[in-house]
DNA sequence: CATGAATGAGGCTTCATTCAT
DNA sequence: TATGAATGAAGCCTCATTCAT
């Protein structure tokens, strides 16, 4: 009853993933989630309003593992440093592990149409759960003397931003490797030489 | 009518370039960049194969300007920080000119299709051009003594993410403002407190 | 139990009804119709075989209350005319109350399929019925010298065509205000001058 | 060009007017209108908006027959009795031979909904052509003393309900051959006994 | 008797692309 | 070169109906 449908609908929301982010939210077809759901079309709109509200419903399903990430490692007895080099790790293989998961970045952000709207507010609540708990080891790490007094939500975007460059060159520029210690590196020291 | 071509194919870049940047890829019409560029909209394919064509176009154009904007800058007489400097300036300027221009980033870039296929093409080549002229820049900058010793191109490569993630913030965390000497202060100086 | 079954179906033909008097057939959902009843959409079809049975049934119960208000007015002790007028006035009523009840008259009774069969069978009778019931009066009156030697039948359908006259100015020409007893002064003293 | 549109677009009413004939508005499909027209599902939206906006028009048409119809008549020089007999032929004919055009009556006048929207403001237009022309009729009528003087208006919706009732009649009441002499007699006359 | 989750056929509409002019 | 009418594939979504519980 209750219990059944919950499957379900994580059952859709999980399909959702996979097709989306194989194709794309203009180039899936609904009935290509259904069918990957094994049930029948219209049964996804039992669950799901329509396709705009699946499409950030499987988003937003990301976003909360990712936070769920982002909670447990915040919550360890190690330090700041290690904190964020270990959600570094993390995020970046559950991305790995799930191509859709567009830590940012969309085609257009610009148009005002269902998608978005939906997109927007669901991201800006998810990134915003996800710079506090940054912050929060940023802050830390400032209390204990290991980084600099800057501020500790600005920096949590770059910090989010280091991650994806990472992806980004994999993708983009073939042949470089710019594995994840080039970023955190550069994100810790800072291209200006130390004396 | 080699200078007329010429002078209507820009045209239609223009008016395309507008309308992508208004209402993305999938979302526009075929007929609303004809209409927006002042002709018919069979004319337009016979300067461009088909959407994909126009749209992979109408970003190389972007990136072309983006180019020449680090090429300039490049050359001028100033330090290498001051450089990376102004290219930020430059590039967010133009970005907010131009919303379209995607530094990077959309939102699918897994499937093999028609449009993804000739835009991966296309962005890697222009990034390559990019990440050279801004390698050269780190270069000179470590050789001076500006910089530590890092790697030219997979910092450029960071260095360009820090700039997007500037309007990213812009766009994603209301209420934060997150100015562009903000992120050029972390890349330059890094989080680590400095003894 | 048989009681309580009777309840039930009664029940949903009031509750169908209102919904098709506001949505017409086609745009009623079943949902509707048994959300309005207050039962499961599963339920409506243990008492009716399908929509078209509904809304036929619906329409019938209609025309049940037509045919029972015209029995008790022929069966009053006045005069023909009175009668008339009496049964003008409380099918207005009626029809007032019920929007739905369609004294005649549907977008489309040229096709064959399930509903119109229905419906026109349905209709058939219970026009038969009404028509035979005013033709009775129209009798009584010819013979007592009220009304001129018409036929009796064919007159009583432009009887109930003068009514529904009433609704129709009502609905489609604003402004104008036809009464009924403008239709009804029409009917009983034509439209050529009398000497 | 402009004038093969114009052409394209008769067409395409001219088939509409027979597929909505026959099975009503909802149950007919685009693609029927588009095989009937023999020309591609697409192509009609080139010429109508929505399936609502081609049934407006087809019914449109219909009526601006009408309307040339009557204006016709009335302009003859004919007594106005024999307009009315005329216009009566005239327009039963006209029914008869395209069975969609509903001189009034739809299932469900209640909705708001875009047909009824669109449908409503259509025939409050042309109804009001029509009652203008019936009534200049009857005016001209009482000024002779043909008829006797009532609100020619009021009259004229009358007079077009006893139209409809001839062909109500034919298709609920079977074995009742109401022609149309009977209903223009009970017009004429009335019901009640002339001295 | 009652339920309501699941089904899947079906319809409207959009729009990239072609081609006759 | 330029046009724009015509095409027709493709996709979202609704909803009557069924059936396992």
């Amino acid at each position: 009853m209750k219990r059944q449908s919950r499957n379900l609908r994580k059952k859709i929301i999980k399909a959702a993933q996979g097709v989306f982010a194989e194709k794309g939210f203009f180039k899936t077809a609904m009935s290509d989630i259904a069918g990957e759901s094994g049930i029948a079309k219209g049964t996804v709109y039992l669950y799901f309003k329509d396709k705009s509200d699946l499409y950030v419903s499987s988003l937003d399903d990301h976003f909360g593992n990712a936070v769920q990430i982002l909670t447990e490692v915040e919550q360890e007895n190690i330090s700041a440093k290690e904190k964020l080099q270990k959600i570094t790790s993390l995020l970046l293989s559950y991305m790995n592990r799930f191509k859709t998961f567009p830590l940012f970045g969309f085609d257009n952000l610009n148009d005002a149409d269902k998608v978005t709207k939906g997109l927007k507010s669901m991201m800006r609540t998810r990134l915003k759960q996800m710079i506090q708990l940054i912050a929060k080891i940023i802050d830390d790490g400032i209390k204990n003397g290991e980084f600099s007094s800057v501020d500790p939500e600005k920096t949590s975007v770059y910090f989010l931003n280091t991650i994806r460059a990472v992806l980004f060159a994999k993708f983009f520029i073939p042949g470089m490797t710019v594995d994840k210690s080039v970023g955190l590196e550069l994100f810790f020291n800072g291209l200006k030489k130390r004396r």
